[in-house]
DNA sequence: GGTGCCGGGCT
DNA sequence: AGCCCGGCACC
């Protein structure tokens, strides 16, 4: 049963902040529908420090980045979790359990993303005329008898309550530096030896002067988990954004004056070809992504932008941010009618891991017609019943 | 201002 | 569960 003839009470994404996830590793596994499109955009480096909660509607779409000479890594982290856990409490899907139900009861009312036993609480009556597409990917999760259920899902679960809980796969998992100074590309394996890299080769020539610079060593280095088995895979159709040869980080003007390379990834490098955005959209933003998975590039991204977020009657948030970004989002995802932008980010406080940070979440409004315009008013009674109770059509889907 | 529909209230 | 509607985002 597909969620899309489901009506009444759901999820939170009307209100518009996604999820994060977190993965140690590469994988980003999405129960999602094949129409469920989620972009992630791995931009250049950023700094958290400028990932300020802000409450306001507007996401700024260029972030400053201080020259912050004091700013050592822990106040960074602090920050950056921080805006992790509001961005996470947004709206993420309902716990399994009920020890946290208090806190998420708001916003699962109906689930975000539905389980596969849920039964049909909250589902409408399905219109014989729209039968529930399945995707292949849907077929094969929903044949195992045990679906694989530890997909976004878990990973939310897990950031929305802090649960450190510790990966298996870490330990395959190898950490290195790469530098993104253009042209150069050097992999090194320790931060200290990146950063003197950068320091001394590309900062200060020399390090005649110790004090140029100091910091901005940190713009200039990308963490990439290196797997011991395989290494980068990319989803199917997510453009290149992984320890690619090209040593320059994405939208990284030749930084002659040495400011960090992140200025304004989020407005400027949507289509890039190496800003990945992955696409998860869905008919209905509280369906439920089938189990099919896309897989992170291996290469971690600093974050970029700050997961704007906004309080609203303490529970829910809204982003709204308008970008060349968002709108190539918006050209790239016609059919679909909910569009999620995450960053996907590293930090040391999660061990390194992947962290998928949605920055926005939007409605892309329905071109068809629906029943009301089909019918109009006064033929109120030949709509559909979602439409009379001002619910998703079912009759005239997208 | 019209439309679509989320979220919530009522029965 | 069925029904209705306020309110909001989008057009
Ligand atoms: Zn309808």
């Amino acid at each position: 049963m597909m969620p899309n003839t489901r009506l009444g009470k759901r999820s939170p994404f009307g209100a518009l902040v996604g999820p994060e996830t977190t993965r140690p590793g590469v994988i980003n596994r999405v129960r999602g529908h094949s129409d469920l499109k989620v972009f992630f955009q791995c931009g250049g480096a950023g700094d958290p420090q400028a990932a300020s909660t802000s409450c306001s509607r507007s996401v700024s779409t260029c972030i400053d980045v201080p020259r912050s000479r004091a700013a050592p890594q822990e106040v960074d982290m602090d920050e950056l979790m921080a805006a992790m856990v509001l961005s996470s409490l947004s709206c993420s899907p309902p716990p399994q359990g009920s020890a946290h139900k208090d806190k998420a009861a708001p916003l699962t009312d109906g689930g975000a993303i539905e389980r596969s036993d849920s039964g049909s609480s909250g589902y409408w009556s399905v219109d014989p005329r729209s039968p529930a597409p399945s995707s292949p990917a849907d077929e094969a999760g929903r044949g195992s008898a045990t679906p694989p259920d530890e997909g976004l899902d878990m990973e939310l679960d897990q950031v929305l309550f802090e649960e450190p809980a510790p990966r298996k796969r870490r330990n395959s998992l190898k950490a290195a530096f790469r530098c993104l100074w253009p042209a150069c590309g050097k992999v090194l394996t320790s931060v200290v030896g990146i950063k003197r890299h950068i320091r001394m080769v590309h900062l200060c020539h020399g390090g005649e002067h110790e004090r140029c610079s100091r910091s901005e060593e940190d713009f200039y280095y990308s963490e990439i988990n290196q797997w011991e088995e395989p290494l980068c895979q990319s989803p199917p159709s997510a453009p290149p954004c992984g320890p690619a040869p090209s040593p320059s980080p994405p939208s990284a003007p030749p930084p002659s004056p040495p400011s960090p390379p992140i200025s304004s990834a989020l407005s400027r490098s949507a289509p890039s070809p190496c800003s990945s955005f992955w696409q998860v959209q869905s008919e209905h933003s509280y369906q439920a992504p089938p189990p099919s998975q896309v897989v992170l590039p291996a290469a971690s991204c600093r974050l970029m932008a700050p997961p704007t977020t906004c309080n609203r009657q303490g529970a829910t948030f809204r982003v709204r941010s308008v970008s060349v970004g968002e709108q190539w989002l918006q050209q790239h995802s016609a059919p679909c009618r909910s569009v999620f932008l995450y960053s996907v980010i590293s930090s040391a406080a999660s061990g390194g891991a992947l962290t998928a940070v949605c920055l926005i979440f939007r409605r892309i409004r329905s071109e068809a017609k629906k029943c009301r315009k089909v019918y109009g008013i006064e033929h109120r009674e030949q709509w559909c019943t979602a439409c009379r109770w001002k619910k998703a059509c079912q009759r005239f889907l997208d």
